[in-house]
DNA sequence: AATGAATGAGCGTTCATTCAT
DNA sequence: TATGAATGAACGCTCATTCAT
């Protein structure tokens, strides 16, 4: 934060400091793709910027073109992946098919979503903000309207009992995975039969 | 040579089987005490040994005295509390109540746990043990037998519909709270709609 | 300046959050001695903290016991070594000893002391402080005072012309030196003659 | 292979002759003075190639067309800046004009020297060269020089004190302002009072 | 000739761990 | 048993320098 000051001649000063063009954007997204690898790989603690850099084979102090610093790259890296994961959602939730497909679909995506952060999204949000709180609050009633409109297409469709309410169910369905330990079978076995229309529960 | 030189050559590592007596056991408490609060309060890059040993009111060398490591003190924490936990919930299993009081009683305290840990449980079991997978599959294990428990014994006692399986049902129940962010009323709302025996679902 | 609470029991929370002690007195004034060592020989940009700890025979981390950062020390350097030769000074000044005599062993102190900075006090001075103007424009004052009142004595003495003012003489005084390329011989000449009464100028 | 890799193999070290031309002197012109600006504003740890670049308005691989490395930069910016108020105080003191005026004149331009450099001139001068201090004596030789030459046409012109040996006062005068802090009006009150013939000292 | 994205050696600083007391 | 001053490996980040364009 110190000589942002506007650079060159031209006023075109980008948004971020970082390089921009069109290959500077590829080299960003191999840089978080490598910090997500060596997070999954070594943990939090084990996550060092010279082996992102190495991961991602650019130069150590090419990092910091593109992101401010550790904290900053994490923040950029949770945002990025979290709303890319909605963005799969949203698509799925509004596709035109059968509403159980949309939604083994979109518990496959959950799930995988799930195994990619292997449990520690939440404490790499953390150290990614000052108060996280608010933020992740956002982010979850995003997802929580996706699910809901989801619920209500079910139902408009036939597919769901129409006695359920939409929101409690939804917050049912964004459990699911929420540890690396549930038992996804189950989980699904008991989604299937509390939804079903015109299945006993 | 001080610092970090070689572990105890010839094997002679100074076995910490811990000081033993009545307040060597209150201070070992202390100190994961205070480890558990600074975890909270500055996230898991936050944790110093040297302010875990100011919260627990010792020398920094005394942590020393009752933990290998910070690795060690980790594991010990992430155990300590899970076992706690299971014993509490292990006890409301077991009470003699209705099974609702039970459940919801069993409920408030799945939430104080999760509250507790604040989503940093997972990360901070990756930080304390070299591969976190089977111990924590065996730890839910554990959690979702005392869950199917108590699903058993509410059909028993007439309160929970028969035909739900155990073990699927515990398995949602098990997905309360897995994130902070999860809305546990609504939650609540469908659990009670779908277990309680004679309520249309 | 993250946890500087109060340590230990005893409330002998020390002025700084240095070790406190005899021989931790010692320690601080061998890492100053260190710095200065290092200044004098590699220059500012040459001036490495690995080095300083090498020179005082401590630990790099040592350092950071005694000095909040590299900015720290330095200010402490310039202060300490500062205030050090101005004591010199006073006492100097107020010795029972001829004018002359005073004069010029004042003198070789005040060479003594530049040829120890080898010209890079201001520079250092500038690196300490946020905004160095006002309190170097304070310890030239106290400078200033000590020579006038070596003028003044000298001329209650009888060994100084009476009509010159203390505060000019002093100014010229002062300047000795500032530059190691001063000529002091032809310096110390040149006051001599100028202050000595019953010489022609 | 970027980076600070080895210096051309084969000896084929691009001779930094700098491109010729005469708007070339114009950018190299505006990099030294850019460069002092910096110094000036930022110490000599502030001093970033970058922002040098910046304020001459010219690319940061542009500097390095002109100048081998910062050191270089740093040599390049003392002799140029050094010489230059050399050969202006030679103008003053072999212009016609009487010595009081003169030497009036040459004060004032030495007062704006040295408050161009805030006392860093020592400082950049070490960072510059290996071994300054021959060529620091040489330089100071010179201005020596020229002072005596003041001084003994002065005394030629009749306006100084025949009886002063030009090299101590020459000395005195040089002293000027080493240091920033020096009361110059005072300074020069004691000058006019010593030199000027016909007044009582 | 001019540029600025890329690089990586190097440095300041932190903090887990040790050990003399 | 308890302590905290001392340590140095390790890491985040900077910035002089290079070179493809």
């Amino acid at each position: 934060m110190k000589g942002k000051g506007a650079y060159g001649k031209l006023g075109v000063v980008a948004a971020t400091v970082s390089p921009s063009g069109a290959l500077a954007k590829e080299k960003k997204r191999a840089i978080l793709e490598a910090t997500l690898a060596v997070l999954r790989e070594r943990g939090l603690s084990g996550l060092k910027m010279e082996e992102v850099a190495r991961r991602a084979e650019v130069g150590k102090g090419t990092i910091y073109l593109y992101f401010r610093d550790k904290k900053d790259l994490l923040k950029a890296l949770v945002e990025e992946r979290t709303w890319a994961f909605y963005r799969e959602v949203e698509e799925e939730v509004r596709r035109k098919a059968p509403f159980f497909l949309r939604l083994e679909a979109l518990l496959q995506k959950r799930l995988a979503w799930i195994d990619e952060w292997r449990g520690l999204w939440a404490a790499v949000a953390r150290e990614a903000m000052e108060d996280p709180t608010p933020w992740l609050k956002g982010l979850h009633e995003h997802y929580l309207h996706l699910l809901e409109e989801l619920i209500r297409s079910g139902q408009e469709e036939g597919a769901v009992r129409p006695e359920l309410s939409p929101r409690p169910t939804a917050a049912v369905i964004a459990a699911l995975g929420c540890s690396p330990q549930l038992e996804t079978e189950a989980y699904m076995e008991h989604l299937l039969l509390v939804l079903r229309k015109g299945v006993a529960p």
